[in-house]
DNA sequence: TATATATTGTTGCATTTGCAACAAAAATGA
DNA sequence: TCATTTTTGTTGCAAATGCAACAATATATA
């Protein structure tokens, strides 16, 4: 697990006992298994411990989009959206998910015992990343135009690699997905930004020539 | 305040000695007053406790752009932006204004007092409340065209309303920087969504028609 | 390995959007 | 109240984008 994880601070033999006292589950799911089928009705809040999934909506419509995708260290919940279609929450891969009942976390239970201090702590943490993570979405969609949006989305990896160079963590079409644009709109701006001399782009692999 | 305070369930008498505990301030500001100038090399988590303010980024090149509206009850902060221009926030009415400084939030003060949980407690539903506020935004935002922004911006207003008659809390001019297009082709669309008999809309009052 | 599936890359064309520029109306504040 | 500033409303036109459709790669899976 990265810097921020839910037990940072938990000696791992006491993180059993935590499960325990949060009547929390951490379970393992193979790949394109659904981990949580009707999440706007419980009250769960779950964090990926390992290995990826999708945060999918199921329009009234029969539509089917990706919200979220999440990683290593992703929370979900119903507290932190308001949707009233159907969300579920599909593993991308193996992966390993644990669970809170909300309720449970946010009102202190009896026996305050001292895993929920840091418990919630953690929590804070992985919300503080979260929210920086959806800044980051919100900058490169308002941009106007979608090489705007793809400067705007270079220059937040370039920052994060510290890297003039580095590799895309998503595929073009998901990367048109996460733009809202057309994809075949996205490409030939790519390919606009290449003749320009602005990038080089092999594949996934992508250099900032300015 | 609204339901969700961050002094809720925190006596009236014992808020001072909390603010105190925390080394926090709670100041009154002026409208187009500096609340906080250079808010990425601070360390502070504030909280608006009424009025109004605007979270500002300074471009390099000097742009200066409004990066949220900040109302009762939002919450900004250092930590919650990657942000590497200069970031401000400015009172866009009379407003109050609670600071903390956020590692004293995070690591519990020595003497363990019984509002610090508290405060964790309420801060955590400020931070789901805001992220579901920017949930909505990127649902906006993905949408590919101004109609279906507009469509799924007053499909969120209607839920929350629980009526297909409202008003809008952000001016035409402000509607298309929240969207991310150009305030004219907004105006278009407005336009042809009313001529299609879609919606009627006077001023900031909304009526959806199907 | 062979086959099926998913992703990339490309293009023409219709539609949507941004931009610029302006007038009218509304809101602000001296 | 009057003057100034902000917001609304409109338009023509150029530019950007979405859509559809397809071929070529690449990837996954039986």
């Amino acid at each position: 697990m990265n810097e921020i994880s839910i037990f940072y601070g938990i000696e791992n033999n006491d993180v059993k006992k935590m499960l325990n006292c949060f009547q929390s589950k951490r379970i393992s799911y193979k790949k394109d298994t659904t981990i949580i089928s009707n999440l706007a009705n419980t009250n769960v809040v779950g964090i990926i411990l390992n290995g990826s999934a999708n945060l999918i909506r199921n329009d009234y419509n029969g539509n089917r989009t990706i919200i979220e995708k999440l990683d290593e260290g992703s929370i979900f919940g119903e507290v932190f959206s308001s949707y009233s279609d159907e969300l579920s929450v599909i593993a991308t891969s193996d992966c390993e998910v644990i669970t809170f009942d909300y309720d449970h976390v946010i009102k202190r239970c009896k026996k305050s015992c001292p895993y929920h201090n840091t418990l919630i702590d953690n929590m804070l943490q992985l919300l503080a990343k979260k929210i920086v993570i959806m800044n980051n979405r919100i900058d490169v969609l308002t941009k106007k135009t979608i090489r705007e949006k793809l400067l705007e989305y270079f220059s937040i990896l370039e920052k994060e690699n510290l890297a003039k160079k580095f590799e895309l963590d998503l595929n073009y079409t998901e990367l048109a997905d996460y733009f809202g644009v057309d994809r075949s709109a996205l490409m030939r701006e790519i390919k606009n930004l290449k003749e320009e001399g602005f990038i080089e782009a092999k594949g996934k692999n992508i250099t900032l020539l300015f």
